[in-house]
DNA sequence: CCGGATCCGAATCGATACTG
DNA sequence: CAGTATCGATTCGGATCCGG
């Protein structure tokens, strides 16, 4: 196998041959999410080839990224090792920089709950949080639903849709059931990009039909617009 | 043209359509050091063909990461855009994360200017260098020379040799000439991972032959070794 | 020499079909 | 569910060639 060298003894070289390989990083993306099975990938990744996909995991756990994990009932899950986890902080800082280039989205661009849940992560900012009142958020974009909550510095995220089969039977009935009613309940379509930039006001999102409250107190949007954002410079640089 | 999309609306499907492509992130890597010409940038990647260079080139343009600058003698450089630096901190981070991964060098790999300066920079610890004297080394690696000042938390990198033809002709003569004679000078091999990884003291390192002083205080490599390290843990993870 | 463009075989990727 | 097999479409790699 070897894959294709570069040719160079070198840390950033050596990296791109691991995770550099097409569809690899964005494998790794799910997986920062929690554990997966090689079906729920070949969701998240629709247009992901299935050869690819097997392809893919294979060099992943060779480089020591991913983890084949058999389940002790039935099934398995492919999960980030250690070594694998390291990269949280780099793809989410790739997801900030990529934001800043997002236009709008193709007739075939999609959007999954793992790529939500990540982008959410990215957008996050712990010190802005820190300094507000706990607040639980239910999003819906297409037809993902995440709740979310917030609570000073920690943000936790659950998907309730799309409803895979649950990897841990035991967590059964808890993916509905996530620390309380949410405070507010909004949905939204892919002009959020706009909410999380700061290119519009919740206020002015509502009136553009950027996003719709479906219930709770609309005014907690200002909150969510303060806890996640992504604030690009003139020039397309990321600023703060 | 419109690169083979992924098909998902997100930050990170958005980034690694722009830099994902074969060799793209290391054309960042070498602009990262400095502007440089076409010529420059296939001599710091001599496994690329020549088409895949002017075809990254044009999309990293068009992405707007790179910029295309006539010079006023003749000639022109390719040089990062403000956002495209923005990848720097990616970029150095990845070279910490692929560092731990890196084993023995292959036959066919070569240590570049460009590469080893990218290197230095990600191994740099501003934090540990601020609280140590200021200090200039030379370092030889295979035919690479660089001239390494580190005051307080700055580092500046020189590149002594290969000595390419200067981009800006009033530098002549600078290049040879960097803020005096330096402290120590030492050449080493590709050994000088184990030093850099905190798996070999200086002294043993000069004992096992991977690294040799050539003129200066040998003591001063103790504080390179403070200076410039990346600590990775047992499970292949990275400290601090 | 600099800055590419062109051509072509080899390798990879993508789409679909199929299997234990 | 978790992949393998197949095969055409693309891209990559290596070499050569070309205009300034």
């Amino acid at each position: 196998m070897a894959a294709r060298s570069y040719g160079q003894y070198c840390g950033v070289t050596t990296a791109v041959e691991l995770i550099g390989e097409r569809w690899a990083l964005l494998i790794v993306r799910d997986l920062l999410v929690g554990p997966r099975r090689y079906t729920d990938l070949k969701q998240g990744l629709p247009k992901i080839p299935t050869n690819i996909l097997s392809t893919r995991l294979k060099e992943l756990q060779e480089a020591g990224v991913v983890r084949r994990v058999p389940l002790p009932n039935c099934g398995l899950v492919y999960e980030l090792t250690p070594y694998g986890r390291e990269l949280e902080p780099i793809v989410l800082a790739l997801g900030r920089w990529g934001f800043a280039s997002m236009g709008e989205p193709g007739p075939e661009d999609i959007v999954t709950a793992d790529s939500l849940t990540v982008a959410l992560r990215t957008a996050f900012r712990a010190d802005a949080a820190a300094s507000l009142p706990p607040a639980g958020y239910e999003l819906h974009v297409a037809d993902v639903v995440l709740r979310v909550h917030v609570d000073g510095a920690r943000l936790h995220v659950a998907q309730l849709a799309p409803a895979g089969r649950p990897i841990d039977p035991r967590a059964q009935g808890l993916a509905g059931r996530t620390a309380g009613e949410p405070d507010v309940v909004f949905a939204a379509g892919p002009g959020i990009r706009l909410l999380i930039g700061g290119e519009v006001t919740p206020a002015e999102a509502i009136d553009r039909e950027i996003l719709a409250v479906l219930s709770g107190d609309a005014a907690l949007l200002e909150r969510f617009a303060r806890t996640f954002a992504i604030r690009t410079e003139p020039d397309g640089g990321i600023a703060a």
